[in-house]
RNA sequence: GGGAGAUUAGCUCAGCUGGUUCAGAGCAUCUGCCUUACAAGCAGAGGGUCACUGGUUCGAACCCAGUAUCUCCCACCA
């Protein structure tokens, strides 16, 4: 059978997920072992797969299968997150193309519409996760508003509210008038924005000459004026304290107040009062008594508070009543300047302040075991610096507002008759607490209504890690699986999500959530802009896996992503992990070119062959602590240098016979041990090549895949073979070089001599000669007792080496370079002869690295004296 | 206003507890090659005052102080 000389990842990964999937690879039950969890962020049913899920559930996949080739029980939870905002938007709109109204239509049959836009798009994002090669226990699958996810939301919710953890009131908002909700405090993004600052004169009252200037970004609210307020002190506004102006427009009167929150030096030191539009406002009206005038409706129109405007929304009420005051002559003028503007995060609609009465989780309290986990390292966070950040918020937390004016999501669980409150798990709990607590017989059922707000979506995401395995009834999963090992994401959920999952797995369970959590970075495009569909910068994930293969990909996102570091994303580093693939595939077909045949084993094969049996120890070993700490990266680079140089570049250019295909049985069944091992290495990062190869080099056993095989067993290295090797290379290396600066070509056999020293030669081992003869393209290579003065020479580690090359010698130019390759091995020596001889560096200085030194230091007169001999047999031969 | 981090090759970044075979990798560049697995390849090369200024130390890319530039987070004044 030929096989092309390039690897095609269509089809291949489509056939190993299947048969993964089919073999039930990816599900756990709990048993016996020690349990590896993780569960996914889960991404929105609005969502289709971008960057941040791709590098994200990359990481993740590489730690449950890294588990479960270590023999853990791997359980990785999939699932979906509803959305609450995000969602009822899509739904909202997909219905108006429609031509519903969803003030047309009652909340059940919204809801209907809802599940049905859930049931149509809301796995999209889970099955494009398979495409990535996530190896998730599907059975699994958890949605936040499913049964048993909604039950715990109420269970939490109850529990809190019994627990006096939970209240109702009355505050200033964030109210996003676009979805006509209120927003949490981190829900809303700030960001600096050009605007206007207006400045508007009123008059006053019983003086029409008499005016203050105020100023306002926002001068459709004056309406809703009811004060002006100045600093006490401000010598400008004494007299006029205490007077009233008129609102231009409308003319009504309002006091001028005295108030310090009042800075004289911004704009012009007269603040209009605005309560029901501004926070700072509203807690000044309320230090004076003042009432609350309302102006906007909920999408943020004017209402008829305004008695002017009425129905217009906000925007173009600004820009009509900057004319009408202009005509009116009150407007001062108009200054540009720069502000910061919040906005929803899920709408981008300008955020407007409200008084509003809302349900708020008392998060004070808990917030304490929870900062306390973090900063006792009993949860680990990667990168360290975001503890800083954690504990900034935790330390100055503010109560957390969760119920949202939403029709989708979780409806708050509480019941009100007339005007008590009853909260419970069930209506039908809630009645019977009501009817007991009114009485039986007046008790008017029809009075008994639910409260319609639903709760936030992070107050189901944030006791996921226990919903997940349903911990609210004491599960046997919810026993064995948490906490979970690590909680992989992005950093700027930490507030939103993370954060408060710390906070409900004291709350709840009284014990952490997860072990670790490892923050990626924001993916983000060449020029360092974050990723985002309003740009256009961001790839399509899928047509990316097209094109590299999900392998291709996940080498692309990795190999460049440093935890909590931003990732530049760029093609050509998927590009890179496809040729990557390719070289794999490449390697796999020179072997299954060979013909194994019962020989005996050369000397040079041998030494390979030792050589790559340590090599494989030492980078399992190496790569295996740089993934325990989480060095994911660097785990992935370490291993492709190493099949690329060490084992492509090296090793299988070592033993690759020159003409025949024959070779010794005992290298051809080595090497597919090795290419074997090397898979099991390379597996959790590029899960379908590694699954193909170790298919395609031999016949397997039922059950004998590479996702399920083991690591290799710990062993300790010979280093001094793994120095040998390294030596020879670099004869082999030099030999090249000086051939192709002296433009030798390769096919050109010449010999080699080297210099014997007091230590002997490479070629004391066994097989060295060989080696260096076949890779370096030689004639011989022989050991010799005196300088070769016609020849090029190098230094090696510890000797002197000749190479003869055809040509004329320049030996000026060869003198040169000797004095600065002296130069350099003179302070070399220098530094380690001071370094020894200094009283205090022998005194502080561990054994070992005084070993080392001592090592350097002989190694490097060795060379010193090499050199100067050269020098000086040159010296005399010309 | 408060806080965090960064500054190392043309670009993107490694460099763990200070120790001159550690100043590194990948990409890009240059030179030579279609050498029987791979041109998505092979053999090589060049390139850095480790932001700046001091200090600590026998020794500093690494520790300390200051300066400059940049990034981000939090809080927010109309």
């Amino acid at each position: 059978m030929e096989l092309a000389s390039r690897y095609s990842p269509t089809g291949v990964e489509q056939k190993w997920y299947k048969y993964w999937e089919d073999k039930k690879y990816f599900k756990s039950v709990p048993d016996s072992r020690e349990p590896f969890t993780i569960v996914i962020p889960p991404p929105n049913i609005t969502g289709v797969l971008h960057m941040g899920h791709m590098l994200n559930n990359t990481i993740q996949d590489i730690l449950i299968r890294r588990a479960r080739l270590q023999g853990k029980n791997a359980c990785w939870v999939p699932g979906t997150d509803h959305a609450s905002i995000a969602t009822e938007a899509k739904v909202v709109k997909m219905l108006r193309d429609q031509g519903i109204r969803k003030s047309d239509i009652t909340r059940e049959a919204f809801l209907e519409h809802a599940f049905e836009w859930k049931m149509k798009y809301g796995d999209i994002i889970l099955f494009q996760l398979r495409r990535l090669g996530a190896s998730c226990d599907w059975d699994r699958t958890a949605f936040t508003m499913d049964e048993v996810r909604s039950k715990s939301v109420i269970k939490a919710f109850v529990d809190l509210y019994k627990k006096g953890k939970l209240y109702r009131g009355n505050r200033m908002i964030h109210w996003d008038p676009e979805a006509k909700t209120v927003l949490s405090n981190e829900e809303v993004i700030y960001k600096e924005e050009n605007a206007q600052l207006f400045h508007i004169r009123y008059a006053l009252q019983d003086d029409p000459n008499i005016s203050v200037t105020i100023a306002t970004q926002r001068p459709e609210t004056i309406m809703a004026d009811v004060a002006i307020a100045v600093h006490p002190d401000d010598p400008r506004y004494q007299k006029l304290i205490g007077q009233k102006v008129l609102i231009p427009l409308i003319q009504k009167a309002i006091p001028i107040i005295a108030d310090s929150y009042v800075e004289l030096e911004f704009g012009t030191g007269a603040l209009k009062v605005t309560p029901a539009h501004d926070q700072n406002d509203y807690e000044i009206g309320m230090r004076h008594q003042l009432e609350v005038v309302d102006i906007l409706n909920e999408d943020g129109s004017l209402n008829s508070n305004a008695q002017i405007l009425i129905g217009e929304d906000r925007f173009a009420a600004r820009k009509k009543i900057k004319k009408l005051l202009d005509e009116a002559g009150v407007l001062v003028e108009i200054k540009d300047y720069q502000t910061n503007i919040g906005r929803s995060e899920r709408t981008n609609a300008v955020v407007e302040p409200r008084l509003s009465l809302q349900w708020y989780v008392d998060s004070k309290q808990m917030a304490a075991p929870a900062l306390k986990a973090v900063f006792e390292n009993n949860i680990e966070f990667l990168p360290e610096n975001m503890k800083n950040t954690y504990r900034h918020w935790m330390e100055n937390i503010r109560d957390w507002c969760i119920s949202r004016q939403l029709w989708w999501g979780h409806q708050v669980p509480a019941y009100y008759y007339d005007k008590e409150l009853f909260v419970a798990e069930t209506r039908e709990e809630a009645l019977f607490e009501a009817k007991k607590k009114i009485g039986e017989s007046s008790f008017d059922e029809s009075l008994f209504i639910q409260d319609q707000d639903v709760l936030d979506t992070w107050f189901s995401s944030w006791i996921w890690p226990i919903s997940v395995f349903d911990g609210f009834s004491d599960s046997a999963d919810f026993k064995y699986y948490y906490p979970t090992n690590v909680l992989v994401t992005g950093w700027d959920i930490i507030f939103l999500w993370v954060a408060r999952m710390i906070m409900a797995g004291y709350e709840w369970m009284n014990e952490k959530p997860f072990h670790k959590v490892y923050f990626t970075g924001m993916v983000r495009d060449k020029q360092r802009r974050k990723m985002s569909k309003s740009l256009g910068n961001s790839p399509d994930a899928i047509a990316l896996l097209d094109e590299f293969g999900a392998d291709g990909v996940r080498f692309g996102m990795l190999s460049s992503s440093p935890a909590g570091g931003d990732l530049l994303f760029d093609e050509k580093l998927c590009d890179q992990g496809r040729s990557f693939c390719n070289k794999l595939w490449n390697a796999m077909r020179l072997i299954k070119s060979w013909n194994p045949k019962e020989q005996k084993t050369s000397m040079s094969d041998q030494l390979v062959l030792d050589w790559m049996e340590e090599r494989i120890v030492e980078i399992y070993t190496e790569s295996d602590r740089l993934i325990e700490q989480s060095k994911l990266s660097e785990a992935l680079k370490l291993i492709y240098s190493f099949i690329w140089e060490d084992f492509c570049g090296f090793y299988l250019e070592a033993l690759k016979p020159r003409e025949e295909h024959f070779i010794s049985l005992e290298v051809f069944d080595k090497t597919i041990l090795f290419f074997d091992k090397i898979c099991t290495i390379l597996h959790p990062f590029m899960p379908f090549i590694t699954e193909e190869i170790w298919h395609q080099l031999k016949d397997r056993m039922e059950g004998e895949d590479c996702m399920m095989s083991s690591y290799a067993e710990k062993k300790t290295m010979n280093t001094s073979l793994l120095d040998g090797i390294q030596e020879i290379r670099n004869v082999i290396t030099q030999s090249k070089d000086l051939r192709n600066k002296h433009s030798i070509k390769l096919n050109v056999e010449v010999p080699l001599f080297i210099h014997q020293s007091e230590q002997g030669s490479i070629l004391s081992v066994k097989g060295a000669k060989e080696l260096i003869i076949k890779m370096a393209k030689l004639s011989d290579c022989t050991t010799t007792d005196s300088d070769i003065s016609n020849a090029q020479s190098f230094i090696g580690l510890r000797n002197k080496y000749y190479i003869l090359l055809p040509i004329t010698m320049d030996v000026e130019q060869e003198k040169i370079k000797l004095l600065e390759e002296i130069k350099y091995a003179l302070g070399f020596v220098d530094s380690i002869e001071k370094k020894l001889a200094n009283e205090r560096f022998m005194a502080n200085a561990a054994k070992d690295l005084i070993d080392k030194e001592t090592k350097k230091l002989q190694d490097g007169h060795i060379r010193l004296k090499s050199l100067k001999e050269s020098l000086h047999a040159l010296s005399i031969d010309n």
